[in-house]
DNA sequence: TTCTCGATTGTCT
DNA sequence: GACAATCGAGAAA
């Protein structure tokens, strides 16, 4: 199946691009282990106008410098001294747009998975949540600024398209103060699935 | 150099 | 439902 091509990365509606980016396919390979799954859960952090991003307001540190790459490449990092998340960055140089990778229904290497994570049997739970995901697909800071056309970690098409009726737009909690950053960060999600995280009632 | 806190999750009550 | 775990980035000094 091919992989997304280069110029799919370089839209500058990032908040479409994640939305696009559900029924992809995502994959890594580490340490030899191939694992892989379908993207039911996103996140679109918007860049230097979003207040929840890195990169909000221009911020320009040596992690966030990953964000200001072209689009095409991961953007990885330890949160709570625990958790790796995974992002897709988007859009042209110096546009610091990236997408949270919530959560992937698991498709290849299932049993790798389990064996991460620790777990005896398949559950909802096993990559529902940026966190829990990365641990299962063996992500660490190593990945960071990778190209996403490498052998590494990678996303491919291969003709999954959610309806729309299936797919939840959810604005970030906590930004009802703030008219003008309201629309900014958008979640996304796939209705029903299991292999998404807590905000899955509606 | 030092201090605070986070794009979270799992466990205990 | 509430809270602890845990460490590196970012900001201040």
């Amino acid at each position: 199946m091919p992989k997304l091509p280069f110029s799919f990365y370089q839209q500058e509606n990032v908040v479409q691009l994640a939305v696009e980016l559900l029924g992809k396919q995502l994959f890594t390979l580490i340490d030899g282990k191939l694992t892989g799954g379908t993207i039911v859960e996103t996140e679109a952090y918007n860049g230097v106008i979003d207040k929840a991003s890195h990169a909000y307001n221009g911020r320009y540190t040596p992690r966030t410098s990953t964000m200001y790459e072209a689009g095409g490449i991961s953007y990885v990092y330890l949160c709570y001294g625990i958790h790796h998340l995974f992002n897709v960055v988007t859009a042209g140089k110096n546009n610091p747009h990236a997408v949270l990778i919530r959560g992937i229904e698991p498709t290849i290497g299932v049993d790798i998975m389990l064996a991460r994570r620790k777990m005896s049997a398949p559950a909802g739970r096993m990559t529902a949540g940026p966190g829990a995901l990365a641990q299962a697909m063996g992500i660490n800071k190593d990945l960071n600024a990778k190209d996403l056309l490498g052998d590494e970690v990678w996303i491919e098409d291969n003709g999954i398209h959610f309806p729309s009726d299936q797919i939840i737009a959810a604005p970030r909690v906590g930004v009802d103060y703030a008219e003008e950053h309201a629309l900014l960060p958008w979640r996304f999600f796939v209705k029903g699935n299991p292999y998404v995280s807590k905000p899955n009632k509606f």
